[in-house]
DNA sequence: ATTCGTTTTGCAATCGGTTGCAATAATATT
DNA sequence: AATATTATTGCAACCGATTGCAAAACGAAT
């Protein structure tokens, strides 16, 4: 069975099948569609047929007349931070479980939504997923602005939103860290952020500035990363050790942090002892023995759930009223904070 | 201009355009086709009307006469290996660059290649590229057979190859770490590989045992961990160190490598004072000051363009002979390897 | 056997494009 | 100015499917 009879390239079309089996090529289109009329004994003739011939339905011809293509269209501009092939492993199984194929697009310099918007139309994509927390909601609200169904995985929430936005709340983060580090006793911290240009960047330095200001008796200090990199954080640690440093640093995420950490052991400094550390994603590689980070922990698995489920149910319901779906996080205490 | 006149969703096409510039709709499908005939006036008048009404073409729709979908099935079944995310950077890039776009399928424990084919026939794809350092040839050939276009990259390479593959020689790269380990003076050298089911692998050990066992004063161990992870590699040196151990080893990867670091640090020893470790594939992160890596380069940069550069050749040729591109590594010395 | 209500079926139009072919228009040649 | 050549155009068929609609087939009831 499935042998294919034609030549290879020549694929084995509906007609092919009808032929064989002897029945019209709406027969054999209702045998393949889902709750289709069509009797017992015809769906076993075309079966049979379709079997031998080793046919299948061609999706894209289908999707002209159905519009679905199935295709979601998945684009991000962070293939650089290894928390993003988690990020892109648990979206491609997860579509893929519920049939559908994320084509992805990769932004990197790109930062105008124009050009993508026209690529995935041309494509008739069904959904588009943003995975990014560093693009501005402009970026996302194009694609709704182009009638395609549209979320936001890891974008900020803004308090007006035109576009749907699941992730986490970068301000409470920035909160939650200064609150930290003040209650283990720090008398001096900083914010040592990436790129300043970045959403999650802004809110994570305006909720850390926010609560860290409550404590008149706090010094309070912050400087950004070039980018969310190793390397950044270890030219941006080795240039604050120069001067004198905070006590500990809420940094802008964990491959900063690990950079951060690779440039106090240079200069021969320790953690926790001469400098805290805390950061923020709870990858994977923060549990690893060799760096043991203290971190903010972001509930990916369930932020790349929820936008699946969020993008399933605009198929149905494109102007579904757009809502922000917001995870709570929490401090996973590892082996880079003192006790105070 | 940009601007669509239609309800949202309700795409502009050809016809309308057609309408609006008030010529045929194959004058307007020419204006859209590369190297079709038409004058600079009616041009000029379907790129006013088109403009206006916001109009491209569905690529999809074209597909179904042109045959060609400018779609890539890039399917893979590595999405823990921090490399990878590297590797889908540049293949991304690499194929948007030819006006090529990825469709991205995920394995994970799929190893039959059977629905893939199925699937990536379904969408059309013009080719495939199977990004895989564990998965045997017969993977890829199933594709072949299905008249699809590929190229294995990363892939082994076989004697009668069926099937395009680019990448290195796993064997070689086991006789260089013997080799390397030998000249540098260990008398008891170990190799640590990933899975024993990964061809990858089970070549890499071929080679290093072929060029140790040539040096009969050597003593030669070996041993596998479950997995190319960094905790598979922390827990199979763990094991090691329980006995009695060799003086340096060949780790299957850097992953791998970064694993058994972290476990001879908790074990209280040092490197590369008491233990020399060697890895494969110098990683972003081998070369980050906390680990400081001695391994093996493996050119993943030159694997994709060229594997790119393959597939592309393919497109207008797809019975082209199959051959297997091979790139030659080069070991980049750290600071994991005693000097002997 | 006739009538009536349900399923099943095939016809033909359609989805959004491309393309071979013949007709027409524009340009070149004498 | 008449003819030969070449470039542009539109018609209509086709790519591989789906689907509304009316006809045909089926089964039950009278």
């Amino acid at each position: 069975m499935a042998v294919t009879l034609k030549g290879a390239g020549m694929a084995v079309t509906l007609k092919d099948v009808a032929l064989h089996a002897g029945v019209s090529r709406s027969a054999v289109s209702r045998t393949f569609t889902e709750g289709a009329s069509v009797s017992a004994k015809t769906r076993k003739k075309v079966e049979k047929a379709a079997d031998k011939l080793g046919y299948s339905p061609n999706f894209l011809a289908r999707s002209l007349t159905t519009r679905r293509t199935k295709m979601i269209g998945l684009v991000s501009n962070n293939f650089h931070n290894p928390i993003f092939l988690q990020v892109f492993d648990l979206f491609t199984r997860g579509l893929q479980e519920r049939g559908l194929r994320p084509l992805l697009v990769n932004l990197y310099d790109e930062t105008d939504p124009e050009e993508t918007v026209k690529l995935l139309r041309q494509y008739s994509v069904d959904g588009v997923i943003v995975a990014s927390s560093t693009l501005p909601p402009g970026f996302s609200e194009a694609f709704r602005d182009a009638g395609i169904p549209v979320v936001h995985s890891f974008g900020r929430f803004s308090p007006t939103p035109r576009v749907h936005v699941v992730g986490i709340d970068n301000q409470q983060c920035g909160r939650m860290a200064a609150r930290c580090l003040i209650t283990k006793g720090y008398k001096s911290i900083g914010f040592m952020g990436g790129p300043e240009s970045a959403t999650s960047t802004q809110d994570r330095f305006t909720g850390f500035m926010e609560e860290a200001e409550k404590h008149p008796n706090i010094k309070i200090s912050h400087s950004y990363a070039y980018a969310y990199s190793h390397d950044a954080g270890r030219k941006e640690m080795l240039r604050l050790l120069k001067k004198d440093y905070a006590q500990a640093y809420f940094c802008g995420d964990d491959v900063l942090s690990i950079g951060a950490l690779s440039a106090i052991e240079t200069a021969g400094l320790s953690v926790p002892d001469d400098i805290g550390i805390i950061g923020l994603n709870d990858m994977e590689m923060a549990s690893w023995e060799n760096f043991n980070l203290t971190t903010i922990h972001q509930p990916i698995k369930q932020i790349i759930t929820s936008s699946i489920e969020l993008i399933v149910a605009m198929l149905d319901e494109p102007d579904r009223y757009p809502e922000a779906r917001i995870f709570p996080c929490r401090i996973v205490e590892r082996g880079t904070l003192g006790k105070g």
